[in-house]
DNA sequence: CTGAAAGCGCTTACAG
DNA sequence: CTGAAAGCGCTTACAG
């Protein structure tokens, strides 16, 4: 009832709103705009400023000029509903708050908006159900094309699958999905991993434990072969019970860092190659209020040259991810999709070289 | 040359190319294919969807029932072009690999995802160009508000004017403006930085030095102002030579520490509190090098509750900057302008409360 | 080289 | 309660 009685004021409301808005500078410019101040049409100048190659450079020019002089900002929106394509780049990480993750995602966006896409991003937080609605979420918004980094938990990828069925352009980076056919960027993990320990075993470390992730995932599998394949090389048994599975979070890191302490004191490692650098910090944790001294007791190298990696005492060693330039490589291979017909498409694969960072945790004292 | 030779070929591959699309399910599914089913119109439909007051429920339980039969999902860039709201959402901050603003990015999105929008994530690097340039790009994209934390360097504020001028709803959050006529939620720098030296002072300290940021920016101004209270209340005089000005980066808090080290032994701090956990590392570093002993000769006491701090050794002792609840205050707070009338808007201003973490950088050993 | 016209997929004020 | 119609601001194939 209410409301009824109100209709007539909230109408004048309404027009006093528009008649407002007209005349404060909310009203865009837009194509029309132009046109009027020039006698053209819409047409002319929206061929003008996306530089149509049929058309007069000399009024090329004085339409940028009025654009210029009118500060035209194109609507976006329209463009993208009427060209179908939205100029947006969706991008899905578990996380943001990881060195690792906020490198690449400052790498994309490097190379995409030179193109003039913008990065629309969203975090799965690992989650497979928020992964999904994520995906969802941006497909929604009608993003041109997808950089995924798979969350470590997530099993069904049915999600992807309708990405790629959708013939929406789809890059996997670091996590990525073997044989989906896809384009991928990834870390060479397997000789990431082989020269950490290699770096170990020549610091005269013989037994050395590895803190490892979940092997049904490539990445791990590969740095679970680096390892075993350094210490093979190196003529040193691989032994089972040194590797330790696990989230590699920093609370796994002290579980299995504990774990390992339990072992007879001449079979307790004297080295630990770590997955991630939160497991490496936990491991640090338990072996501080062990009293146990890093590195000369025990040396440790982690994986991912996470910031906080420097700040700690000792200073971790740790393999440089090569991050900012996997941003660039997810970025240029979108944008490589993004110009192709689909049909002509084949997927690449581009694996990038790790760089071993030495610091204190794995120095012998002899250096 | 040779294009003009392709031109019919490539014709016929674009045809190939939209046949293909309409028959590999590319083609989405509008409004107009759920009328076509049921015999209504798509405006029909668009009310059903819309929960429109009057329409029948039978009619909108039918037609969900069939939008969901027939996977349909809202072109949103439609909506937008023709309602003049994207549900989209700008939100810039400096970076997003601090556990701070990583945190209060979480909160801003679970607010407004739940009312329908999304987020639209810019860094501005702490630089003014990069400030100036993200916020365009959102304006571009069209948001329908933006929430903004101001980078430390930045002193023109013009592209933010830009913004309250074309009446977009604007919420400023850690790092505000004074009487910038916007809602803005702040923390209560001042009693989080007087209950950080209280602190200390509790902990028998009596010569407690300030890393500082700049005293231009509100918010390191009320942490300054919190620091001498809190020594005032205790009968403490307040020492310039005391209170270092910075960035507050790592590097900062590095040679802020070695230039305390050279007071007069007899002058040198017994504690120091950080208006930032990066400048807090820094200072530890040094300590560290010079085998002063913390918590024992120096205490320290950050600021921001980042991650990292808990990593160290010893622990840091820091103030929670309550970012969770920033994020939902920001995101309630731009929900609230984007439904009400521009004419009848009063900015709000939110506090909220610091929590004080003490862990063992900062207790003194008869704890 | 330029213009007229259609249309992307929605929403919404208006008429019934 | 439902429908017909206009239009958001662009782009683009077509005609000249």
């Amino acid at each position: 009832m209410k409301k009824d009685l109100k209709v007539g004021t909230s109408r004048i409301k309404f027009y006093f709103c528009r008649y407002m808005m007209k005349n404060m500078g909310k009203r865009k410019v837009t194509l029309q705009d132009i046109a009027n101040a020039m006698h053209l049409t819409p047409s002319a100048v929206s061929k003008a400023l996306n530089d149509h190659p049929r058309m007069s450079d000399d009024t090329k020019a004085a339409v940028k000029k009025m654009a210029k002089k009118l500060n035209y900002k194109p609507n976006q929106l329209a463009a993208a509903l009427r060209s179908g394509r939205s100029k947006l780049i969706g991008v899905v990480v578990p996380a943001v708050d990881f060195s690792f993750f906020s490198s690449v995602i400052k790498g994309i966006e490097e190379t995409v908006m030179e193109a003039g896409y913008r990065v629309l991003l969203a975090q799965s937080g690992n989650s497979e159900q928020k992964e999904q609605e994520v995906v969802e979420t941006l497909l929604d918004a009608r993003v041109d094309g997808l950089i995924v980094s798979i969350g470590s938990d997530i099993e069904d990828f049915s999600h992807l699958q309708r990405v790629k069925e959708q013939q929406i352009p789809l890059i996997l980076f670091d996590r990525v999905l073997k044989d989906f056919g896809v384009s991928t960027v990834e870390l060479d993990d397997f000789k990431g991993a082989y020269e950490a320990v290699t770096h170990l075993i020549n610091q005269g470390c013989r037994r050395i434990a590895h803190l490892a992730g979940s092997p049904h995932l490539e990445l791990y599998a590969n740095r679970i072969a680096g390892y075993k394949a350094a210490l093979s090389d190196a003529a040193i048994a691989v032994r089972e019970d040194y590797i330790l599975n696990s989230e590699l979070l920093v609370e796994d890191g002290r579980n299995c860092m504990e774990k390992l302490l339990r072992l007879p004191i001449e079979e307790r490692p004297d080295a630990l190659f770590c997955a991630s650098d939160f497991s490496a910090v936990g491991a640090l944790q338990i072996l501080r209020k062990n009293k146990i001294c890093v590195p000369k007791e025990i040396k440790i190298v982690g994986f991912s040259n996470e910031n906080f990696t420097l700040y700690l005492e000792p200073a971790i060693s740790t393999v440089d991810q090569a991050s900012i330039e996997m941003g660039h490589c997810a970025g240029k291979l979108i944008l490589r999709q993004l110009r192709q017909e689909s049909e002509s498409f084949v997927p690449q694969r581009v694996v990038l070289e790790p760089t071993l960072i030495i610091r204190n945790s794995s120095k012998s004292d002899t250096d």
